[in-house]
DNA sequence: ACCTGAACACCGTTCAAGT
DNA sequence: ACCTGAACACCGTTCAAGT
């Protein structure tokens, strides 16, 4: 009667929940809804997980893991000043992936434990930066300053340009004229923000060459 | 018997909201938790706020309003290339408005909605770049490009130096060799980071710097 | 108007029991 | 070993009722 079921796993698990976030958010991702994708019951579940914590810790190593895969498929040695457009490259390829998952940056973004996979990507990124003529210590420190962007994203308080000049009520409008003044002349035609609540991919870039091109500056001879 | 109880008002529930966060952590701040130590019932808080979303919305809100209370009050006029010294002076107020609040900043990467405060805020702060010399479409790449950082705190997805080389497990210490020659140069003997899981002082400072030098270097009549 | 108790519809997770 | 049902201790929130 029944079709023989494929047995649980770990990685069954977390693909699953990657799945269901990708179709209805992270907010869908439950216990209870995990196990009803995977036809068995919630508490089956933590034979494979160690708990919730546990799946979402999964799920961003698992989207590291594949973005592991892109970049380092691109690789092409690069040493010296070639550095600059490797790094790029690599943030922009990472940047794609998460197009596909654009409910993953705030659940990154909330994560204490690092898994393997991004040790792994931030390992082949220090890697690269010290080919490129990088001590060790400034490496680390463009780490520090490129923050989420190494990975590709970047995590926005609120976006100045979303609103509209003339949607601004008029009590406020006279509380903030300087943004008032800024909207009035920033046309804003991109129809929406690539990556969710995030930034788009104009905005991502500018943001990302600041620093890529400080950094370049602080490389010792160049 | 009972002393007259203080009637309940949205500004006292969240007021309420940040003391409990300040002692015990965000994940304490519950409808019922907040209505126990407003020593009332849950429901009556529903009154005052619109649910727990709105709760958390407002309580940004409120620690942005001191932020921009100690901001406003240094505030000198700074035209030309003065503007970068002062940009840099109220970001570090504001700053030192979080190290009172460390649960605050993943609170603030969640929110969506966004009060008055954080606009008021960003106002000025495009005031004052368009007072350097900023078109108003360059301070609007400039917010981007500074994102969470124009208000004093760095989002960081793990700290690379958190790790002493010597403890990086053998079998992974393989796969990850990069980072283990980062980790064996770069000496990390601050104590503990100052912001939560956020960054340390020093490496906000040094991507903040990288930032605003950017920005100036491309600020017209430089 | 402001406040309340009981109840509802969810969570994650523990436990003892099944195969 | 792997899976399960019932139950526990929480959530945020609705509702009808109190003053």
């Amino acid at each position: 009667m029944s079709t023989p079921r494929t047995p649980l796993s770990r990685e069954r698990v977390l693909r699953t929940a990657v799945e269901i976030a990708d179709a209805e958010g992270v907010e869908a991702v439950t216990m209870r809804r995990l196990a009803r994708a995977l036809d068995a019951e919630a508490m089956s579940l933590y034979h494979h997980v160690k708990n919730k914590d546990d799946v979402l810790d999964g799920v961003v190593d698992l989207i590291v893991g594949e973005i592991n895969e892109a970049v380092e498929k691109i690789d092409a040695p690069a040493v010296g000043a070639a550095w600059k457009p490797a790094a790029r490259e690599r943030i922009l390829t990472a940047r794609s992936i998460f197009l596909r998952h654009p409910w993953a940056p705030p659940v990154f973004a909330n994560r204490i434990a690092v898994g393997f996979e991004v040790v792994r990507y931030h390992d082949r990124f220090v890697g690269l930066l010290h080919d490129g003529g990088f001590s060790y210590d400034l490496a680390h420190h463009a780490l520090h300053a490129l923050g989420s962007r190494a990975m590709g994203f970047a995590q926005e308080l609120f976006d100045p340009g979303d609103s509209d000049a003339s949607e601004v009520p008029p009590e406020m409008a006279a509380a903030v004229p300087n943004l008032v003044a800024m909207l009035a002349e920033v046309a804003h035609d991109d129809p929406e923000s690539t990556l969710g609540w995030c930034d788009d991919q104009f905005e991502f870039e500018f943001g990302l060459d600041l620093i890529l091109d400080g950094l370049d500056r602080l490389r010792p001879s160049s």
